[in-house]
DNA sequence: ACCTCCAGCTAATGGGTATTAGCCACATGG
DNA sequence: CCATGTGGCTAATACCCATTAGCTGGAGGT
């Protein structure tokens, strides 16, 4: 819900965003906010509505960007393998290189009111059986050995999840690093020729 | 924290587990966990000295549980790929079974006030070394190939957690098709032989 | 010069919260 | 049959918080 952010508003957002992710949601005051951009927690309606709408255009953003670079990844090739190979290499990539969106996407559904909580809950259910399809199309392709594509979509969906909460950018592996071997991790996990 | 637990003092524990896990620490009220024993916020105070001691309480009992039985899964064998195998199913078996105690443990580590947080903080630190120690001891003993034993030691405690926050008793897998598959995952990831 | 609006401020409002104080019924055990 | 302790209760305390009201200094346009 954004038409045209000024600057300042970003500003904002991404302070909210810092916080949520080290804090949480409830933890998280309007003054600690406003704090972190210098003014007062009052002054901040002046440019935003409330919290909970911080909240919101965080979560809605993140997954709106995650479902472009999903949808991006897998149109470029009809080649089962190929497609889950660039569907988990762009999921791990988000999650290293937005880690704190993620983060705070996978932890503050809860503190998120309806209906916004439903249609963040339902792009997710989304996301996730189209990650089970592409494991099905391997199978059915005999490219991949698997028992349970569902369990299999779970564990590679959560793998990604993982990075989030551990990913540093200055931390001991490169985002490259991470995507590659993940990839790999993936290719291995449903069993690739 | 706690000599001899009251039955009384179990069903508030239980209680606030059950809200925590669904509304997180921060959103939980003394007064929600009372009506949940079905009696009033304040009366709590008689068996219990404070919310925090209740969140304090849940996870270092669920840490020592987790630590218990890695040690007790690993203890059992020499071989390397055997005792990554069983710490693997014991992991994920532990994830599905107390899966609110290990929610609300990955969850509410920010809500815990030191010097809690950083003893469990130290907890899960020896807890991670210990699954990278496994995979690094079946890659020198040629059995694995990986050509990073911390990530995909941190792969395969991720997907233990994932475990944590989808498994419902009543969905479509029991807790032994998950734990035959994740193990089989997990050995897949490391290049079991 | 003046008007207007923007973006800040402080003060108030209307809640909610953990925890403490002090009271009371009742079961138990001498 | 009374004394005592247990485990409830309501009321009070002492906060903290999101949000609103109303004021103000100053920048830009006219």
């Amino acid at each position: 819900m954004s038409d045209a952010d000024s600057p300042r508003v970003a500003e904002i957002r991404s302070a909210a965003l810092d916080l949520f992710t080290e804090h949480g949601y409830e933890a998280t005051t309007m003054t600690d906010i406003g704090v972190r951009v210098g003014i007062r927690g009052p002054s901040l309606y002046k440019h935003v509505v409330s919290k909970q709408e911080l909240l919101v255009d965080i979560m809605s953003g993140t997954m709106r960007a995650l479902l472009t670079e999903h949808r991006r990844a897998v149109g470029g090739t009809d080649d089962p393998v190929e497609r889950l190979r660039r569907a988990v290499e762009a999921h791990v990539r988000y999650h290293a290189r937005n880690r704190r969106e993620a983060f705070v996407g996978n932890r503050e559904l809860r503190s998120l009111e309806e209906p916004h909580r439903g249609a963040i809950l339902a792009q997710r259910t989304d996301y996730a059986s189209s990650f089970q399809a592409l494991v099905e199309k391997g199978v059915a392709a005999g490219r991949f050995r698997v028992s349970s594509p569902r369990l299999a979509a779970y564990a590679i969906l959560d793998l990604g999840m993982g990075v989030a909460a551990w990913f540093r950018e200055d931390g001991p592996s490169t985002e490259n690093e991470v995507a590659w071997e993940y990839v790999e991790f993936a290719m291995r996990l449903v069993g690739a020729a």
